[in-house]
DNA sequence: ACTGATGGAATGGTACTACCAATGAAGAGG
DNA sequence: CCTCTTCATTGGTAGTACCATTCCATCAGT
């Protein structure tokens, strides 16, 4: 509370171009699909060196708002709920977020989400979903592809709810939950999974609100039991394991 | 779909950088507020130049995962929403998110979590609700402070909840919505909104999760319908306006 | 006229160096 | 014991050099 000067005024350099291309963004002179030109003449027109510019650009790459090319260049890229995945996993680690506080959140969510989706689904909607449904029907067999599929379902269901926060942000909640998921997923009965969401799907086509709600509770408290019981044989929390690619250190 | 590949295996320095990070705090080599080794010192480690590690600790940096000081040091910060801001206002800038979608994804979310406060609030709690009606009434004239403590009452309710997803990822909401507002906030009647808010802790003391509910709904409704009245005389969407300390490009 | 090979220019990726400003701790002086 | 100074450390920025990749125009062959 006792900051003397306005909160925000001597960021680095770095920070001062996130924002720069925040600017950028917000008054059209960049739009997504576009290439931003190359990193020594956006240096050179910014007046601060590659360096400099590179660290934001890496900031804006590794977020997802850009994608850079050797050879090729720099384009910005449409919006993605990809943006907030690396945030979110590292709030996750940060915080001892487990598995189950995450299937909370979905409990918390997507049942509201449901029956929005059910008083606004379009036959073409509905269509998308029968088409996610056999998807994961030709799929029962590979695990791998099932899950993913089982995914697109939630996802589909996030569009048609209409409101993009909330898709975005729980479109991120179910990318951390299959990362976390990896091992048990192969533990879920596809036939169960399927027959739920055909409920789910059922509802909605009629355009019943407060049963789609119902029955997504029951998905995902279904889902969560079974998962929770499975997952009491691995060890919580710590599943999110990587491959380093790079030299190990052990900061003594 | 047509990776031959395992998806992931030749990010760049940066990338494979930030992964590494990743893993010292999951493997608990690095802690909340732990200090990392000098930025010299880190690169030959991992033996890659101070260029590129310095990439990776700005991603992290103005993710918010880490703080650096100069003459000081670089921190590793404890989790805090804050980490969701910057990717949220590019996703809200990327995909035009406006000021009506994001209240009503807080319409969406947030009575839920009232439910659920009322289910868990401890006499503590509650306690806790009411100081920040005291700080709201301290406040009154002063919109700035007014609307802060306005935030930290929603912000204690989500704590309250119990579910620090649907916590963080809404106070994010919070605070892009601050943003937008800024100019209207000034045009709300304090005692309105103190008057909602305290019918909301009174359910909550009692426990009583379908009135709460109930009445945040009223409250969203009531703000939601305020602020687009009054946003209407704003132009709608670009309203995230920024002075950029920095020369500006016009992309040509 | 069409196709394919080739070479050069442009681009991002990485490394390395040099210097600056801020910080904090150790030491000198009161 | 306190204050001021000094100085090594640290992050911040700039600049240069070189590499691998990609794109594209040019050119040769058909």
């Amino acid at each position: 509370m006792g900051k003397t000067t306005p909160p925000l005024l001597k960021d680095d350099v770095t920070a001062r171009l996130v924002g720069a291309f925040k600017d950028l963004i917000s008054s059209g002179g960049l739009t997504p699909g576009g290439r931003l030109p190359a990193e020594r003449e956006l240096a050179s027109s910014f007046g601060v060196s590659r360096s400099s510019l590179r660290q934001a650009l890496k900031v804006l790459e590794i977020m997802g708002v850009i994608s850079q090319r050797v050879g090729d260049g720099t384009y910005l890229n449409a919006a993605a709920p990809t943006i907030l995945n690396e945030p979110m996993e590292f709030l996750i680690l940060l915080d001892g977020i487990s598995f189950h506080e995450l299937m909370e959140a979905r409990r918390i969510v997507e049942p509201e989400l449901a029956a929005r989706a059910a008083m606004r689904a379009t036959a073409a909607d509905v269509a998308e979903l029968a088409a996610v449904h056999a998807r994961m029907e030709a799929h029962k067999a590979d695990s791998a592809r099932f899950v993913e599929a089982d995914l697109r379902y939630h996802q589909t269901l996030f569009r048609i709810s209409g409101n993009r926060v909330c898709s975005m942000m729980f479109t991120v909640v179910h990318h951390s939950v299959h990362k976390l998921m990896e091992v048990t997923s192969s533990l879920v009965d596809p036939e169960h999974t399927l027959t739920l969401h055909r409920r789910i799907t059922a509802a909605i086509r009629k355009g019943d609100a407060v049963q789609a709600r119902q029955r997504m509770i029951e998905h995902l408290d279904d889902a969560a039991g079974l998962l929770a019981r499975t997952a009491a044989k691995q060890e919580e929390g710590r599943l999110l394991k990587r491959v380093s690619k790079l030299r190990p250190i052990g900061l003594a």
